[in-house]
DNA sequence: GTATTTGCAAAGTGTTTGCAGAATA
DNA sequence: TATTCTGCAAACACTTTGCAAATAC
């Protein structure tokens, strides 16, 4: 039987051009930032690639994504470690790293009392950073 | 001076409308389900109405809105007592109100220590709920 | 009577899909 | 050589905007 293989994934320039860029942002970018960032720099990659790439990447757990207020999907690349939460800046974009144990462990709580199977939790912190509000007001 | 006045709003029908319906709905809804709901009822209003409406609803706080996995915007009216956390059911849409207190002290902590201002968070449980589970596997 | 609201049609956004040609293994 | 991948163009779904007619105050 074929089963639901670990889908046979070649090694193309375009994806590790993807990793790369993804690599070399420290905050959360969206496929459209990525992708304007590849065409700049020489290394040329169709949007539909990324968009692909990038799906690729979170199915395989080594992105982790936010959505800005807009609803667009924001990616980071991921550490070791898994599952992380971040505190965002609303105007710049950086992001922080946070510590949500807490809220791990109340999810599942909730999880466990509810009746609800399957339980996931999304939590997402926003704000302005020093830098942003030491400049503009 | 005209500052910025809290924009006048005029009674109409439509947004009665679709504030009733918004009452009724027990659940998570988007615009486009309101909308197609109120076609159903004999009190029809134009799509873009709606969207108006609930982003007036939105603004001035009476609705809380959530986004699903697709990105596409859910209203449900709010309570008195303002900011409510849900825990969602991914099947059916139905919602239960779960308490987050440990979640708000939390981000109040973070906002805090961390530097950054203006901090909001989001919170989103989802899972499957009880009826689900027995019903369609 | 005046300013706001409605609602249609059209534009706009981010994202996905179809498919022929190119590239990998 | 057999599959997978790429990338353009077109399709999609949700949401917003322009504008003339209708409506609330």
């Amino acid at each position: 039987m074929t089963g639901t293989g670990p889908s046979p994934t070649r090694n193309t320039p375009q994806r590790a051009a993807v990793l790369r860029a993804l690599g070399s942002c420290p905050d959360f970018v969206s496929a459209q930032m990525l992708h304007a960032r590849l065409v700049t720099a020489d290394c040329a990659v169709g949007l539909t690639t990324v968009y692909r790439a990038l799906r690729q990447l979170q199915a395989a757990g080594r992105v982790d994504v936010v959505r800005d207020e807009t609803g667009e999907r924001l990616y980071r690349r991921r550490g070791a470690q898994g599952h992380q939460h971040y505190l965002l800046c609303r105007r710049c974009g950086r992001s922080r790293p946070v510590d949500a144990g807490v809220v791990e462990r109340w999810a599942e709580q909730v999880a466990e009392t509810s009746g609800y199977a399957e339980v996931e939790h999304t939590v997402e912190l926003t704000g302005v950073c020093g830098r942003c509000r030491a400049t503009a007001r």
